[in-house]
DNA sequence: CAGTCTGTTTTTGGATACAATTATCCTATG
DNA sequence: CATAGGATAATTGTATCCAAAAACAGACTG
């Protein structure tokens, strides 16, 4: 039996998701004017499903659209970004909190094997995915899919500079030691000193890509 | 001289803003299967801009849009409109407390005549906007953008039903005495009491909407 | 020489036409 | 009679073409 795609990838879709992974790859710079003629003829397809990518990529942050005037890759002020971080708190706060007794053995096992197929991966943007789903794995037995969207949303605009940030000789092992505490308290159902790392992790993180932002330009 | 729109409408965007008014208004019921050419044909337009505004509108959890399939109004369970409310307290907590220290005469008056207004409003869908307007005076001194846009988003899937719980004979005197008291602590400068009344007043709105929510089909 | 006006070019927004996918209905068959 | 199969219609996704707006360049004027 063969499972047919709920949802067949269309080519407006599949656009955005490159689009996605060439702004985190830093192949745009913010600031950077995007035409919709020039992606068409570089992806082989015509402006239609183009304009409907960047609309979509315009909704998660990612770039900001001007009538008439095209598209440019937005360049978050490290204040937003500050700010992004602050919302990211509450809402993985309380994503951490509302998981913490729904874990089970299966689920903590889970979250092991995300975190040792994290480790071993080696190019950055693998290390974002795999970061996500980590996170993901992490609040998902919290139940509660429009924060874990909101969360997605929240880090949309930072994960650009995280995989600058990722450079060799940085807060990797830190990042992972900190992951592996958190599985721990997780684990031993400690509410406080996980939401103690959660906040240590984001912090740092914060510190990590507020410098990466503020050294990307006029900031 | 004459000040030139930066953002001229386009008719996407215009679309947008009356397909959302038409789902807060209740013209089209949730679940309710929306077609492009319908549109395209109601408003004298072909169905590019349609296209646009309905992934516009699902980008802010108004429409649930499936390849090749259509695109219908989204019908938010009550748990998703539960936790929509528990984001709302967080985001807006946050947004008040920071709001605090930064009121100053010019827009505690401004909030008191936005509060008129909305009072002397009788339309159920002015009664939102002004809702929507008085919040934003409120956060605003609080200065944080992407905050106060997420407050709008939260808000977007909840409308709908907001309007209806505002019948006639509803708990508009209740709501109302709610701005005031708000509007009195930010005065004080009072952070407990503005918090507790912030929280009185979400908590009353969720109980609300989540009788209309409920009332309104299979939930 | 700065600044403004105008004509041209470039780029985006929208309309029309076509292709791909899904839903519907009708028939054949057990 | 219920159901599977397939032709047909309805609907969405994409390409092509046209219109509107903005960016650009160069001449004109103070």
């Amino acid at each position: 039996m063969i499972l047919i795609p709920l949802a067949p990838a269309t080519t407006a879709s599949v656009l955005a998701q490159r689009l996605r992974e060439a702004i985190d790859a830093g192949r745009w710079r913010p600031g950077e004017l995007v035409r919709q003629e020039q992606i068409a003829a570089e992806y082989g397809v015509s402006r239609i499903p183009v304009r409907e990518a960047l609309a979509q990529l315009q909704s998660e942050g990612l770039l900001e659209i001007a009538h008439y005037r095209g598209a440019r890759v937005s360049r978050p002020r490290a204040v937003e970004i500050d700010e992004l971080f602050d919302l990211r708190l509450l809402v993985e706060g309380d994503l951490l909190a509302r998981a913490l007794g729904r874990h089970d053995q299966r689920s903590l096992r889970e979250l092991t094997r995300l975190q040792d197929r994290l480790e071993d991966a080696d190019d950055r943007l693998g290390w974002i995915s795999g970061d996500i789903a980590f996170h993901e794995a992490l609040y998902g037995p919290a139940e509660r899919p429009r924060s874990l969207a909101l969360f997605r949303q929240l880090r949309a605009p930072i994960d650009r500079f995280s995989v600058q940030a990722l450079g060799p000789g940085t807060r990797k092992q830190g990042w992972a030691d900190e992951h592996r505490q958190l599985i721990a308290a997780v684990a031993a159902s400690d509410a406080a000193a996980a939401q103690a790392i959660l906040e240590q992790h984001l912090q740092a993180t914060r510190a990590v890509v507020l410098a990466a932002c503020s050294g990307d330009g006029e900031n």
